[in-house]
DNA sequence: ATGGTGGACCTTCCA
């Protein structure tokens, strides 16, 4: 091995990567603000979700410029998933690899950066606990579970990011009561997301501060919500143990809600040693 | 009592 493959690997795999998951809220819309966030971050790899775009109009060359490999599943007008890297981007993927057919929607793409498999997911919203959209998205989250058992181990490096569309327990939304018999809380999706958990994924996020509540990463646009800190923790950072066990810093950055055309949701970023 | 906002797109869907 030369000597300059050394300095390269210890460069990719042997610093810390910084890994961040964001819902844009259209791409189109949010470009120049997910640019300054990039600049301000200087997150190794992002992970988007609902760029809203077709693979013709995602803007790579913006990303290349800025030092990104780019990697996105889109189909036009709604959904959208991406991953940008600039610690390498290896065997792109899309949708799952369990035998079945293709996702009806572009939700979910993945990607090997600096040694990790990396998944960005936009979980279905269900929309109403009587709509179709809701077995869809418990049958999606099933999916989502075989594929990461029968394509990997538990013991494997194993990063799925996104916006899961669930609040894992009732203290991460504003008001229990206000979401009775509504979607995102319900025990079936709970015990979809426990099947991951069960499969081998921690809540980085959680496992990081185990006690406070009250931290959120969506707040809706209607009502004021952000102002008033009724919000929900949806977006999920979710790795295996050996994950976990690099992490050394997990945080949302709400400083993103603010401003001018803010997404709906802030970028939840999680470094690993 | 059922709005309020924001993005896509063309009149309504989605979140």
């Amino acid at each position: 091995m030369r000597a300059t493959e050394g300095v390269d690997k210890l460069t990719r795999y042997s610093r810390v990567v910084r890994v961040v998951s964001w819902n844009v809220n259209s791409l189109n819309a949010r470009l120049a603000r997910v640019e300054e966030w990039l600049s301000l971050a200087q997150p190794d790899v992002l992970c988007m979700q609902e760029t809203k775009l077709a693979n013709d109009a995602f803007p790579a060359l913006t990303f290349e410029a800025l030092g990104y490999e780019t990697f996105h599943h889109g189909q036009g007008q709604w959904n959208g998933v991406a991953i940008l890297s600039r610690v390498g981007l290896d065997d792109p993927a899309v949708d799952f690899a369990d035998g079945g057919v293709p996702d009806t929607d572009a939700r979910l793409c993945w990607a090997t950066c600096g040694g990790v498999r990396i998944a960005s997911g936009y979980i279905p919203n269900g929309r109403a606990i009587d709509d179709p959209h809701y077995t869809y998205k418990l049958e999606w989250l099933d999916r989502l579970r075989n594929h990461l058992a029968q394509q990997h181990t538990p013991d494997d490096p194993v990063l799925v990011v996104g916006d899961f569309n669930i609040a894992p327990e009732d203290r991460d939304v504003w008001d229990p009561k206000a979401f009775e018999g509504s979607t995102h809380v319900t025990e079936p999706e709970r015990e979809a997301l426990a099947a991951l958990y069960d499969w081998g994924l921690v809540d980085l996020f959680r496992r990081q501060y185990p006690e406070p509540d009250g931290l959120y990463t969506y707040w809706d646009y209607q009502a004021g919500r952000f102002h008033k800190r009724q919000g929900m923790r949806i977006d999920l950072l979710l790795g295996t143990e050996s994950i976990a066990d690099r992490t050394e810093w997990v945080v949302v950055d709400r400083n993103a809600r603010k401003g001018d055309k803010p997404s709906d949701h802030a970028p939840v970023l999680v470094d690993l040693g």
